[in-house]
DNA sequence: CTTGAACCTCTAGCAGCTAGAACATTTAGA
DNA sequence: TCTAAATGTTCTAGCTGCTAGAGGTTCAAG
């Protein structure tokens, strides 16, 4: 049986976090000790690896409760995980092309800079002008 | 002069966006109508075109209010200009980075979907299985 | 002068945690 | 057995960068 603390080193998770998992429903009340800590078992300790995983994957809470969901039902169609990783791997290659072009942009900004005083800075320029820009009026590189 | 929602569609900002920048200070509080409506001139304009830009590259407004401090005082150096700019460039080859590795282990994991039910689901399996992970325990590449 | 679009302020919400206050429990050593 | 430190508890509020909604006012066209 585990405290909440061990958990945490266990799956490389702040106790907070667990603690909010268990808020939002992601991770099951535990059982507790008579003075009212937290234990935790085996089961609670690969719960929170997934979660934790998917999690440095990328996957949005929401898509890891339908992951989890899934994983509970063992006798449900493997296509539904497969469809939610491969929306997720849409996600992540749709922010490495904006990345790519922010890259673009701020080097050659960079390059420009001539060392001088900001009145003639290069970079404030290219902020300034937005005529020359490669990117759109979208969504932001986050 | 223009409203709100001119200044808005010029710039390619949201009226609550405006009002948002005006309440942490990033734009000045503009002069108003009889009836207290917000109007703006060019200045305004130029500082916000600046502002969404800077956005679109991925500064935090942090960083921008530095850079617009830096554009209001025209005979300090380039320089730090120059260095929020590479501080910003790292960022965004750090998370290209990441993004990267994500990118692999997801292709892993849709590649060996067997189809059959989420029992023997590879998705599912790889969520579970830390142990051949390419990521490791630190952030998320957000 | 009326109408309807655009404006106003204020509050609360989103993701995904993180931090702090103020207090209780557990555990190891003396 | 007692005590002190480490770890646990709940609760509330904060972070970034907006976004949405309620409930009301102003403006400009016809």
């Amino acid at each position: 049986m585990l405290t909440i603390g061990s958990l945490g080193k266990k799956t490389g998770t702040k106790v907070q976090t667990v603690r909010y998992y268990e808020q939002i429903g992601l991770m099951p009340e535990p059982g507790r000790t008579e003075g009212g800590q937290r234990r935790y078992g085996d089961a609670e300790v690969d719960r929170l690896s997934f979660i934790r995983h998917a999690r440095q994957l990328g996957f949005p809470l929401e898509a890891i409760r339908e992951l989890l969901d899934l994983s509970d039902n063992p006798d449900r169609s493997c296509h539904e995980a497969d469809s939610i990783a491969r929306r997720q791997l849409k996600q992540v290659e749709l922010r490495m092309d904006r990345l790519k072009a922010l890259r673009t942009e701020l080097k050659r900004m960079i390059h420009e800079c001539s060392g001088g005083n900001t009145a003639d800075c290069k970079v404030l320029e290219v902020l300034r002008d937005h005529s020359e820009c490669l990117t759109d009026h979208d969504e932001i590189g986050a």
